[in-house]
DNA sequence: CCTACCGATCGGTAGG
DNA sequence: CCTACCGATCGGTAGG
């Protein structure tokens, strides 16, 4: 009440625990991940945390609802600019890389939900993220004439999946890689998609 | 004693062991997995069990190296035949989905080390795999001249990756996919990669 | 918002 | 290979 554009206390505190459950969550997973750790980063008792949460699983709720790497990854798909597939698509993927930060940790909530929930909160997540998929999907409708007759959801997918293997296979190969590539292996695994969904040169339509 | 070929009663128990335990961590990760459910599901006592392992991180090292997702996938990759890359990777491909029969949860475990484990396991792994990696980088090295300048680690990076791409989306959006697609969207994901590496019809090294 | 507590369950062990 | 137990820690709550 003393400034209406302040957030109350409890609302820090409620924030608190979501930041602190996220980076605990999505580092250990659910269940390695205890009320004490959570309520200790957030710099609260843990009794403190059940007036804000009525239980674990609400707050592993509450940070896929508000923290989920989604919620960073669609915007920054949709800034992606261009007149020409390459050039869009090309450029959702420096702002998505740059955005990410090199952190590929930050998948690590949504494969922790997959594994420890099998999927569950997804479903609540596709619906909330539905308007953004339907303007990328008319906005790639758009480049349709350069494209192989792919349907634009599952280019969707590919696109956003290209970023899964290529995060995940680096999280594994990591600490082994010889020292070969580390840097320049995003951009040909881009080049590799661009290659593959967009329709050779010189032919417009009588592929197949 | 009885006969050289049949595992003795310890060797059936510690095979049942992992047995459940591959089960139990792979449907919901190491933490939330215990020690109990492992004893129970293989048919022992909980004290049995340490008979034949130290800990349990002992038995999730062991589940990682003798029931690991990627002891399936590389005999399935290697056994590809085919005399274009096209044939090859395809044929890969189609073992590939065949002998994982469509059980995504097969790279839950994968999923679970990079999350719980960070993938500290993932180092003796690689070892144990790198001749056969090295035998396949030679198979692809082999259709260089069908294949964009591309380095041949790389595309197998990306091979696997598409495989996690289709699994992890698929898994996350297979109770809301309309109904438009679920079979051959596969097919559309090789599609790409295959357009994607191999050098376009017709010209031969002039690319770039 | 904290202190102090609850019953349940955890990984692991002793002893036979 | 099992029974019975250990101390530690878990998610959650009462009471103030």
């Amino acid at each position: 009440m003393t400034d209406e554009t302040l957030p109350s206390k409890a609302d820090r505190s409620a924030s608190a625990i979501l930041d602190s459950a996220y980076a605990l969550f999505s580092t250990q997973g659910y269940a390695a991940t205890s009320m004490r750790q959570i309520a200790e980063r957030a710099g609260l008792a843990l009794g403190s945390i059940y007036n804000h949460y009525p239980s674990k699983e609400a707050i592993f709720e509450a940070v896929v609802n508000e923290r989920h790497p989604f919620l960073l990854i669609l915007p920054l798909i949709l800034e992606g600019q261009g007149d020409t597939v390459d050039e869009f698509l090309r450029s959702a993927a420096r702002s998505l890389v740059a955005g990410l930060g090199d952190h590929p940790e930050f998948l690590n909530l949504m494969l922790t939900e997959v594994v420890e929930f099998k999927g569950r909160h997804v479903q609540q997540l596709f619906e909330k993220f539905f308007p953004d998929i339907l303007t990328l999907a008319g906005r790639l409708a758009g480049f349709q004439d350069e494209l192989r007759p792919i349907p634009a959801p599952l280019i969707l997918r590919a696109f956003v999946g290209m970023f899964f293997a290529y995060f995940i296979t680096g999280m594994v190969l990591k600490n082994q890689m010889p020292l070969e590539m580390q840097a320049n292996d995003l951009d040909l695994f881009l080049g590799i998609f661009l290659n593959g969904v967009k329709q050779p040169v010189g032919m417009t339509s009588e592929s197949k």
